[in-house]
DNA sequence: AATAAGCAAGCAATCGCTTGTTGGATTATC
DNA sequence: GATAATCCAACAAGCGATTGCTTGCTTATT
């Protein structure tokens, strides 16, 4: 093939591996952990039903990698996106468009994989929630910078929580085909937090048209 | 043989169907649909693992039944909330408190099923799309009737999915005995939608008061 | 030669569900 | 009012299929 890094130590990095849990994490995310099968997924990468257990020890096992690569992808490009962003409510708009991304339009959805946490056990558990903590953190740092600033009433916890609400939801009912793009619900959400969703007298900015077609 | 059920305090007239109904949604909403197999649900309501197919026909339609079951007790306690109440923007803040207690405080919290849609037929799915779709057009309507008001800047279907979103990611998180209730949950996303969350300089005149009393 | 990567076959457990049956309650018949 | 017929709700047992995973062997590359 054409990667020619096998002869490491401990990891056996690239190879089918990848293949295989990128595979899996697809299916997870479009079937469900239990609805998907190990016979699916070897099926999938044109394996024979025992041969992902080559590479990973249990299914558990694949699930769990899975969820964790796409987490640490999902912080790298979010970190990625907003340094160097100095202003605070642009930088919550960039990462607002950028953790739609992570959900909905990466090449595969891993990160909503959570959803599949209560199929691992207590101690995989912990460990994704040390990389969701992380995550967190830096959304919690950018609220709390813009409440420092003034520009926002509250950062308590529950203004994070409903934000991610808004996104993480989306899962539920964006489609790629759908009417709104991307673009448009990460603003529509930067807007809800950022300028309210009230109509304000005349003097802010917000003459926009009042309703659309109804669903 | 030796286990006779004598359940005599039950009333004749309360089939154990819906006992077997209420256990089955628990079970579904604890563990997962797939996670949870016929013979737990027997053996929680002191059944034999044959048993339940007496009353429904398959899993499958037990999870169909529990679902129409659960939303449609949802809709008939949010008309309930909601009716007489006169003033739209009051209204949506008992339909976001109510809709808090359907997810998370009533019993069984049968309408965060909709999570596991997706283990049903395309018939059964459209049989819960109609449920669902009822039930958000009273959101619709009042969000509408707020806009038409001048009360918001707009009412178009992201702002209706981004308020689902808040409220229905709860179930993530909410804990009954964790440090945020269900009416301070209830009263911070009211006050996002409402409000918004932007400190606002002391001129702006709109809606001043955190709470308001019905004129 | 040595190792990484995968195949072929199947095991043990579990799954949803079916079949045949039973005791008790209800209803119909005499 | 006693007896027979019917029905309800559940049990007992197990079938066929599927599941995650294991074992023993083969290939390809270095």
């Amino acid at each position: 093939m054409t990667a020619g890094r096998k002869r490491q130590g401990a990891p056996p990095e690239a190879n089918r591996r990848d293949e295989l849990l990128r595979t899996a994490a697809r299916l997870f995310v479009e079937k469900g952990f239990d609805a998907t099968t190990t016979r699916d997924i070897a099926e999938a990468v044109g394996m024979r039903s025992g041969s992902p257990f080559y590479h990973f020890r249990s299914k558990q096992d694949l699930l769990k990698a899975a969820m964790i690569e796409g987490l640490e992808a999902g912080y790298r490009r979010l970190q990625a996106a907003c340094t160097g962003v100095g202003d605070p409510a642009q930088r919550l708009r960039v990462m607002i468009r950028t953790h739609l991304g992570n959900l909905l339009e990466s090449d595969c959805h891993t990160p909503m994989l959570i959803y599949e946490s209560r199929s691992l056990d207590a101690t995989a558990r912990a460990e994704i929630a040390a990389a969701t903590d992380r995550y967190q953190a830096v959304w919690q740092a950018t609220l709390d910078e813009l409440a420092t600033l003034g520009r926002l009433r509250s950062s308590a916890s529950p203004l994070r929580l409903l934000l991610f609400g808004m996104l993480n939801w989306g899962g539920q009912w964006y489609r790629p085909d759908g009417r709104l793009s991307l673009d448009e619900i990460a603003e529509a959400a930067a807007d809800l937090l950022l300028e309210g969703a009230i109509a304000r007298p005349a003097g802010a900015a917000a003459p926009a048209g009042k309703r659309e077609t109804p669903p």
